[in-house]
RNA sequence: GUGGACGUAGUUCAGCUGGUAGAGCACCUGUUUGUGGCACAGGUUGUCGCGGGUUCGAGCCCCGUCGUCCACCCCA
């Protein structure tokens, strides 16, 4: 027996059921925001995540599934969406147009992880990209989107805020912070160390206690501000106060990917483990132009679908379509007409065997169907077809060209 | 990449100090040979993850391997 590769999975019946739920609840949202649907390549250029991502993150370090092509370029299977949309944004030239643009869309992305739970190496994300609005309502708006989403889709969640600065204020503030951790270097754990080096803002949030302890002294990139992102951070906070939208400022928020700046947040969920990000996005304004387009401003984020999976709940399923049998052979080739003219308007399920009669009452229960339609001898002889309504319990037999569910039933 | 737990019927699990497997649910068939969801009766299902080893004998012990899960790491 072939199974699934590690870290990657087969989802059917209610699974699927509920990631297309997941994946038609946010679209429908996003629409109404006036997000259009693009689709981007899986693979691309290594170079391309090399850029955006950074090489500080262990994503593009030793996450990705690299290798080389047929044709001996150095591809990858996307980590992520951000990267391949902005790509697309530049490669359309759509940098050089006053346009706005928003972009909303969801699929696999691949991350050669370990996996647990809430991580898998192919996993699903679902996102939106704002490109050309500098101004923090955007930011604002977008977490309002997402709460839509989250209310629609029944799942609570705690809100994270905080802001990364900018070219302004960001490489003091690392200067400041670096010099601090180094001076504590000997007490912070190994895994700080080595971030000192290679992603000192990922210091702050470690999950060593004794780190934490050490770090409530550490400068705070808020207290550091230059005017613009104090400003507009402030602004951010008081339209989600006023919104009544609850959030904690969280001054150990990071982004794990080096392109974000300005406003930053998170979804978290306290109730899927340690993987507790169920959505993350914030602010990239110098991205498009690491990516050789016009230096555009840019505001995205993207849901975890596989994280969410266990939080949605689903409406309840009702009955639904017809189910059709018959009890003897001859008579089941009579209902194919039938149920290719139903199957105009709805759903039929036609079982090829001949059984009994209480067997196919038991089928068409087990269908979840809310009709039952049989044929047997006598039907069969008279040229009628019998059915019932499987929730008011109503039967009847009719001739088979008058059939209607409409007319028999009300 | 690091640390830990675990892999037994379709599924959830039981299996005591080693003697070649069991339960609930699910499924199938019946309970007047034309009335579903309930109840009752009966029935099917496993190379006990895989490969070695120890032993007269292993689901139980040992080693390896693959996989799952949890935490770290990383991140959505």
């Amino acid at each position: 027996m072939i199974n699934p590769l590690r870290g990657m999975k087969d989802l059917t019946f209610e699974e699927s059921q509920r990631f297309n739920f997941i994946v038609n609840t946010a679209t429908t949202v996003a629409k109404r925001y006036g997000y259009n649907y693009i689709e981007t390549p899986i693979l691309e250029e290594t170079a391309l995540f090399k850029r955006s991502v950074g090489e500080s993150s262990d994503i593009v370090g030793k996450e990705m599934y690299q290798f080389e092509d047929k044709g001996g370029n150095d591809v990858c299977m996307r980590p992520e969406g951000t990267a391949g949309i902005v790509r697309a944004f530049v490669s359309a030239k759509l940098d050089r147009q006053p346009m706005k643009q928003k972009f909303y869309y969801y699929g696999p992305m691949f991350r050669y992880e370990r996996p647990q739970k809430g991580r898998l190496r192919e996993f699903h994300q679902f996102g939106c990209e704002s490109f050309g609005e500098a101004s923090v309502y955007e930011d604002f708006t977008i977490i309002t989107m997402i709460k839509q989403i989250f209310d629609a889709l029944g799942i609570g969640f705690e809100l994270l805020v905080n802001s990364l600065g900018c070219p302004t204020c960001m490489p003091t503030y690392r200067e400041n912070l670096v010099a601090y951790l180094t001076n504590i270097k000997e007490e912070l754990c190994s895994d700080c160390n080595r971030r000192i080096e290679t992603n000192p803002i990922r210091v702050l949030d470690c999950k060593n206690e004794t780190c934490q302890s050490l770090l409530t002294a550490s400068p705070k990139l808020i207290e550091n501000l230059c005017e613009e992102c104090d400003s507009d951070f402030k602004k951010l906070t008081a339209l989600l106060d006023k919104a009544d939208i609850s959030y904690t400022v969280d001054t150990n928020l990071v982004r794990g990917l080096d392109y974000y700046s300005k406003t930053a947040f998170e979804f978290v969920s306290s109730e899927i483990g340690s993987q507790s990000a169920i959505a993350g996005g914030g602010r990239y304004d110098r991205l498009v132009e690491f990516l050789d387009g016009k230096p555009t401003p840019a505001v995205g984020f993207a849901i975890g679908i596989e994280r969410i999976m266990e939080l949605v709940k689903m409406p309840e399923t009702k009955r639904e379509g017809i189910y059709m049998g018959a009890m003897t052979q001859e008579a089941v080739e009579a209902l194919f007409p039938l149920a290719e003219q139903k199957r105009k308007e709805s759903k039929v399920t036609v079982e090829y065997n001949s059984k009994g009669f209480k067997s196919h009452m038991k089928g068409a229960d087990k269908a979840n169907a809310r009709y039952a339609v049989l044929i047997g001898e006598d039907e069969l002889k008279e040229g009628t077809v019998w059915f019932k309504d499987l929730e008011s319990k109503e039967e009847k037999s009719v001739l088979l060209g008058e059939f209607t569910f409409k007319m028999h039933l009300p």
